[in-house]
DNA sequence: CGCGTAAGCATAGCAATGTTATGTATTGTG
DNA sequence: CACAATACATAACATTGCTATGCTTACGCG
């Protein structure tokens, strides 16, 4: 029998994701064209085009996991809060097609777990805030992590899709201020963190 | 000559709305199948599928702003932001796929103004507050305006799309809350505001 | 070392999609 | 009442994703 060249699947993937950055649809035809690959390769590797979107949604939270876990963590867990808010934005942003894909219904998202697993970090400098007296003991870590993720996601998503400017990102910080602000962080402090934190990475 | 018969543009408005909160594929054949109209009222109505996706993207935007407008306005401008908020994850989460429809890129937006519209009644809640001594005379009333948006986007849009359960909506009230006692409103005072506007007609 | 077989892979054909072309019917207008 | 412009129906067309059919390849076992 044959086994699966990963090249293919890798080369079919990283193509779909040059495509959507540079605006081109996406469609089976096109995206084998110019290779040396048929049609049917979508189908071995990927079931179909449905399961290339699938893979192209894991491959999007993968890549965000990745730039969140680079983000370096410092003895200020604030400040690493709006670090890694900036992460996260910027990571949108520089890609906002396969962010679009990430978020988009439809397929089933295998993954689940990848999602969760980018809120992890968030979490844990959430613990680290609380254990550090920043945070109240009261606050739910996974709560506020939520809460944080919405506000990244509804910017992220607004720019990204077009009814809000670029520069719109910036409100991140101010909301992010107040949240952490509500959850027991002393106002002056909790402002020059999250400042710092985000002017140490913007977004382009 | 002939003239267009408007009950038929808002007979397949209101099929192809339909089809998508059945989630039923809509597709130019299926949505004038079983009706007495043939394929080529699409083009003469809309110029094509993409007029037509135009259309009921304004159709989401100029249900919302109707929705908006009749959330009754109260002497308490904070309790009102909560109730507009809450009116909007409703709006939202009872019909999720013209929600996503809504933002969906790669339709220019003919509308450009009902997105605005929807936010000037927050707009106007914000300058009520400032002018009741709420919030704080610099807190600029467009930007705290796109603030709460983004963070109800956030929100309605993680839910509408898989990510987060329909408890997690909530979550708008915490956030909120925190929001504008960082825009000068007094902390218990905001808390009975918000809790009050968005119990008042919370999401299903 | 070699062969058989399971799997990758290419070509071609199929159903369904959106669009356009062409002819007909209808209805407002002078 | 006649003209003409426009809605409308039918049908053909290009492109989409998908499947069927062979053929080729290379792994595994004797």
């Amino acid at each position: 029998m044959r086994t699966k060249d990963p090249a293919v699947r890798s080369l079919l993937l990283d193509r779909a994701a040059q495509m959507l950055r540079t605006r081109q649809p996406v469609t089976l035809r096109s995206l084998v064209a110019g290779t040396d690959v048929s049609t049917m390769a979508v189908y071995t590797y990927f079931g179909g085009m449905d399961g290339l979107w699938k893979a192209l949604r894991q491959e999007g939270f993968t890549r965000l996991a990745a730039k969140l876990a680079a983000v370096p963590m410092s003895e200020d867990p604030v400040h690493d809060l709006a670090a890694l808010g900036a992460a996260y934005l910027s990571n949108a942003l520089e890609a906002p097609d396969l962010y679009r894909v990430m978020f988009d219904t439809g397929f089933e998202l295998e993954d689940a777990a990848a999602a969760d697993e980018s809120l992890h970090s968030l979490v844990h400098a959430i613990e680290r805030a609380k254990a550090a007296g920043r945070f109240r003991g009261d606050v739910d870590p996974v709560a506020l992590a939520t809460q944080s993720w919405a506000i990244g996601h509804g910017l992220a998503s607004l720019v990204a899709t077009g009814p809000l400017p670029h520069a719109a990102l910036a409100h991140v910080v101010p909301v992010l201020t107040a949240l952490f602000i509500g959850a027991g962080d002393t106002p002056d402090r909790c402002r020059q963190s999250v400042e710092r934190g985000w002017n140490q990475n913007p977004p382009a």
